[in-house]
DNA sequence: AACTATTTATAAGA
DNA sequence: TTCTTATAAATAGTT
């Protein structure tokens, strides 16, 4: 879209380099926009230029919530890489707590505080969400006594073994796949080309992917 | 850039809109991508659609880093600052229990992922319902000191984590910078000789960086 | 910062 | 959905 075509690799040029990097900063952002109100979506875009500078914006919602919700679908993921990780080191359990808090910690502060009042509604409503008559009035005592409990049971040993063994699981299922790309990148290298070739690749791709493999990935941990 | 003009407002057909999101979006996303090989940056795409739907990409480094770049920015401002604020503004019990009930919920919703679609369907539900506050007037004293307890505990935490994403930002920018510095020391010796080009570079590539930029460099993270 | 010659993205149609 | 194509929009190089 310019007197020229352009190849789509680093400007050499410093400052023609910086004067597209604010050009199509400015167009990437506005599509964002044009996203966002055409398809009623909300975007957000975080760009960090080479030097560190941050540049971000929303479209159709803040920012902070966008982010939050990116953040509680990968929460699964995060936090049993994180607790296999500490588990493994025989950490104590105090310090076992506290890490849970820290992974807690960036989605506590991060919502605004308008959006206080929802959760403490959410807390009262999951907690006893089991009881027959959740009596909102009655559970901020209740859920606060027993803050720490909870705390430790949502640590409980049983969860975080399952999630060590899933991921163990599926590292093993990672590096299954990663040599079988690599002894499919052997063979094509030999062949060169033809028929024969892509019928093997299809074979080594997704050896048993389709029994084996999906099983486990419809387990709980990455939804 | 179609066949006809349109005009930048929500799309009424629904299959239409369906459509133009998933062509915009593709765009977007690869708009994103030139940008970061362009001009050699980082860039974040989270788009959510109208049903709740997530879609993110990253191009020049891992979207969990570019959000935490994001954060580390408004850290201050968000959680730090706002938080210590108002503990220091003897801060309402009401409020104070809100907030470490925020913690729990983090602590005790999100590790399964079962529990992460209640805790999303009742953020959903929460969003719209405009019910009462309940009542906390009876919390007792020992609950507001464990409280207190908790919620200095997440402070020093939330500083912990802070720090981390700091340092973790202050390596990537350190490599970086040695990158750059070999980057220009092959260049450097391909062109021979010239201490007149050595100077211009320095100053491009990093503005007052090469001696007492050195400290500064880490500090505009804090802001 | 503006200006345009071009390229690129995409709206509508098939 | 996927492809085609006329057209609008973005932007590379220039001033």
């Amino acid at each position: 879209m310019g007197r020229r075509k352009i190849e789509i690799k680093r400007i050499e040029n410093k400052s023609s380099r910086q004067v597209t990097f604010s050009k199509r900063r400015n167009g990437l952002i506005d599509k964002a926009r044009q996203l966002s109100i055409l398809c009623e979506s909300s975007v957000a875009v975080v760009v960090v230029s080479a030097s560190g500078k941050l540049y971000d914006s929303s479209s159709g919602d803040d920012i902070s919530k966008i982010i939050d919700r990116y953040e509680i679908q990968h929460a699964d993921e995060l936090r049993a890489l994180d607790l296999e990780e500490k588990i493994q080191n025989y950490l104590p359990h105090k310090e076992l707590l506290e890490t849970v808090q820290r992974l807690a910690v960036r989605h506590i502060f991060l919502p605004s505080s308008s959006d206080k009042k929802n959760v403490f509604f959410l807390l009262s409503t999951c907690e006893y969400s089991k009881l027959e008559e959740p009596n909102v009035d009655n559970v901020s005592v209740d859920s606060l006594i027993s803050l720490e409990e909870q705390l430790e049971t949502a640590l409980s040993v049983s969860r975080a073994r399952k999630a060590e063994l899933m991921m163990e699981y599926i590292e093993s299922l990672k590096e299954k796949e990663k040599l079988l790309r690599e002894e499919n990148q052997v063979l094509a290298s030999q062949m060169g080309k033809n028929t024969l070739l892509a019928t093997d690749d299809e074979r080594g791709m997704f050896p048993g992917s389709s029994s084996g493999n999906k099983i486990p990935e419809t387990l709980p941990l990455l939804n």
